[in-house]
DNA sequence: CGCATGATGTACGAACTGGTTAGTTCTGTC
DNA sequence: GACAGAACTAACCAGTTCGTACATCATGCG
């Protein structure tokens, strides 16, 4: 291993004047056009020159700031990871009644997924590497640890209130609800072309995603709470 | 260098004239070989030299009995879908009692996809291309077709017999199964590292599968039918 | 036999790809 | 305004990878 960035050991002098060229801007570029190309294409299918030649800077930029393509993609992944997570964070389910800050996590949660495919592909080309770089980063193990802890205190409430089954977890619980929002992208593709019908298509999303709710309150809710 | 003696080389009797030594065979070891590695390492990251090694062939007969990469790739993704698709084929619920039956045919589908990772994953890796391969196989989309007819067949008698609700679309309980019986296995490494704790790991298996039947069938179910 | 034909092994090469070398340009500092 | 060092580039390099040309071998047939 190499001595790493001389650039962290000592902090840039930015005071002042609009400094250097545009470090951090560049560092940006390269991390956007890297996520598109890894995300399209896989680890091994993405081409540090391809992604080279459709930044802003040149292929030496990318080894400056990130070491090699692994580093490139582990840093593509934590950002993929940080986006979704942040974006998370913006689901505020206090004070709702149980059963609606369920119905409203899972609606979130089905078009978060939906409206985030590159990040999709991300998880499933990370899981195709068995996790192998997420492994390596404490970054995103951090970022998810709480990633849970919502639905857990949504479901607890639900059971103290007794509109919720008991005996439930919620890691379980947080598993079908990502399962069921999780496939309906990563599997589009497969599912349309055989089936010949695209149910996560913009007219039939919705009844999907109205389904899936459905499925979940059934499955949390105590039986004579529903119609 | 393997020359063989002749007393093996007599498998397939070849009409018509033409001789051979055993083509069917190598065609299969190839196959199989072949199917190890892109399930493990995707299109792109598998290496045809690898293949070759590691195959009873050679690397010329790979691009004899398949032409190119994409050629044996298709060959694979075919095969996956073939092996399990037969294995499906193995279950029969007819003379059950509708409940009965889709608790079977979740419990199989669960189990099936549990057991058979190296499909999942080229699911995963066709996905990741777009589908594009699955595309150009007319075996694989009439292999599938009728993937969903079981289902149908157990939530129509379901419906009549009283026990399960209306209006229902079989395609997309069908969708709903699969994706809490897909995730389980696909997504097994990133959910299992940032959780820490393995939900498909064989100790834990057992319950979530039980929560997934559970899942469903009170998602079908008239209310009233189920405690 | 010997020739046509299909099956197989060996060796090689052109193109590609991740990564590096060597050198240039820009900026703040003294 | 000379200097140090950071930001940056073009060209290159060594190893890899898909694919092929060609020789070879076995067998059936005329």
């Amino acid at each position: 291993m190499k001595l790493k960035d001389k650039s962290e050991i000592r902090p840039t002098p930015n005071r002042g004047g609009t400094r250097n060229y545009d470090r951090e801007g560049t560092r940006r570029n390269i991390l956007e056009i890297a996520s598109e190309e890894f995300a399209l294409n896989g680890l091994s299918g993405a081409r540090i020159d391809e992604i080279a030649a459709r930044t802003r800077a040149s292929k030496r930029m990318i080894y400056y700031y990130f070491n090699d393509k692994e580093g490139l993609y582990l840093a593509a992944l934590e950002d993929a990871y940080r986006l979704v997570r942040e974006g998370e964070a913006k689901l505020d389910t206090r004070g709702l009644p149980p059963i609606e800050a369920l119905r409203k996590l899972v609606e979130f949660t089905f078009d978060h997924h939906q409206s985030h495919e590159e990040f999709i592909r991300m998880v499933m080309i990370e899981n195709i590497h068995h996790g192998e770089y997420l492994d390596r980063s404490r970054v995103i193990r951090d970022l998810n640890a709480r990633a849970i802890d919502n639905i857990a205190e949504i479901y607890s409430r639900g059971v103290e209130e007794g509109v919720f089954r008991k005996g439930l977890d919620p890691l379980e619980l947080h598993w079908q609800v990502s399962a069921l929002c999780f496939f309906n992208v990563s599997n589009r593709a497969t599912f349309s072309k055989i089936f010949g019908h695209d149910l996560s298509a913009a007219e039939n999303v919705g009844a999907l995603r109205g389904n899936v709710v459905d499925m979940v309150l059934r499955y949390v809710t105590c039986n004579e709470k529903l119609g």
